[in-house]
DNA sequence: TTGCTTCAGATTGAGAACAATCATGAGAAC
DNA sequence: GTTCTCATGATTGTTCTCAATCTGAAGCAA
């Protein structure tokens, strides 16, 4: 797949594998990325791994602590709420330059994609569906045109994950059933108004599916808590 | 400054300093950085100047040729159309949130930056005039209180530097005289509409004094030109 | 002169070895 | 029983060395 057997892997793939990983809900946020684990398991030096946390660490995916090592991050309460408000701002801007720019080839991988999310709905596949749900949004920054709000997009939906890692209700189910199916008839009509709409609407069900209000386990205040 | 003579600067540290350079138009675009002569400049290995490019690399502010070498990145037309449309985008959201949340002391730091300017203007220092110019829209982006967008203005603005030392016209004043002024002037005033109505004016006037139209120098397509 | 091959120099890529730091647990003093 | 100290093991931080690759020029033939 990634990098032929023993072909030594490059940076990018390993940081791409480590996205997977917690984008799949595999890495649960706060996971120690050992350095000498993570070269024997890749089959390289710890160099490189070295270079690859760095690269993470800036991405915000990972957060390093000087003579500690290397963890998956835990985004708090305050940076789940501002993820979303990011979300809220650069998803309508997809929204619209993907039905301003959108070819026939763009709309057929939309649909390949729903599909794909569909079968993985029948199978009951949770890792599948957590992880095509989160591409369905990569794949509309990709159609869009514009490489800093995809690249800034291939940020945040990893975090996204993790925010849901962490925060999710236990009862509800993974993620809202056909918002993704309606979002892409409304591109095909290019109707923009009510993709945006439902665009914003897809986000908010996602943001209240969490439960944002108490802090459940990041960022205890034992001062506030035993003072 | 920013380390202690020979204090082992940070991986932070030194992307920082290449940031500034770059931003100061001390380093112009297509600079290659070579690693031993950066080991040497800040006294470090090899090893973590690696870690500095690849962090560099994925903020887009240095393009990495395989066994060739690291170089200052040089944005494209293409990438300058769709730097500035992210900004228009990103950049009227700050504003909204300034206003909405600003405090007196975050106003006065506004004021105290617009002095700097002042004076920089005053002695006619274009290297602070450029670096002051940047700094205080990734100051409105830090009293916004978004880290996302935060961080995402702070790899804005330095390949924004890049593609005004790559498409500047040369007879053009560095920046606009008192726009800045203006934009804080509305936001004490929580003027949002006219606020945010300056800064897409101020975003237009920045691009509009570039020659984006034909392609300078770079990405010329040879296959085009001679296929 | 033009084009090709070859070689030297420099630069990057990768790994191993060594030093520094921190977490863990045993043991002693109170 | 509690707390402090200290030693040990593990992990991270750094440097050095060697291999792989590219650039540029010299040399030679057409």
């Amino acid at each position: 797949m990634q990098n032929m057997e023993a072909g030594k892997p490059t940076i990018e793939s390993i940081a791409e594998r480590i996205n997977n990983a917690v984008m799949e809900h595999r890495l649960a946020p706060g996971s120690k990325l050992s350095e000498t684990r993570m070269a024997t398991a890749f089959n390289v030096s710890r160099t490189k791994i070295r270079q690859v946390l760095a690269v993470l660490a800036k991405k915000g995916l990972v957060e390093v602590y000087p003579n500690r090592g290397a963890f998956i991050a835990s985004p708090t309460v305050q940076e789940a709420h501002e993820l979303f408000a990011t979300r809220r701002l650069l998803e309508p801007e997809i929204i619209r330059n993907v039905i301003a720019r959108a070819q026939k080839a763009d709309l057929k991988r939309l649909h390949e994609h729903l599909d794909k999310e569909k079968t993985a709905r029948q199978q009951k596949n949770r890792r599948a569906i957590i992880r095509l749900s989160g591409d369905f949004h990569l794949l509309l920054a990709r159609i869009a045109g514009n490489r800093y709000i995809e690249n800034m997009m291939g940020e945040l939906c990893p975090l996204t994950c993790l925010i849901i890692a962490m925060y999710d209700l236990p009862q509800t189910p993974a993620c809202p059933e056909d918002e993704h199916d309606q979002i892409v008839a409304a591109i095909e009509k290019r109707d923009e108004k009510a993709a945006i709409e439902l665009m914003l609407h897809h986000l908010e069900h996602i943001e209240s599916a969490l439960n944002l209000t108490s802090h459940q386990r990041d960022d205890v205040d034992w001062d506030q808590i035993l003072g």
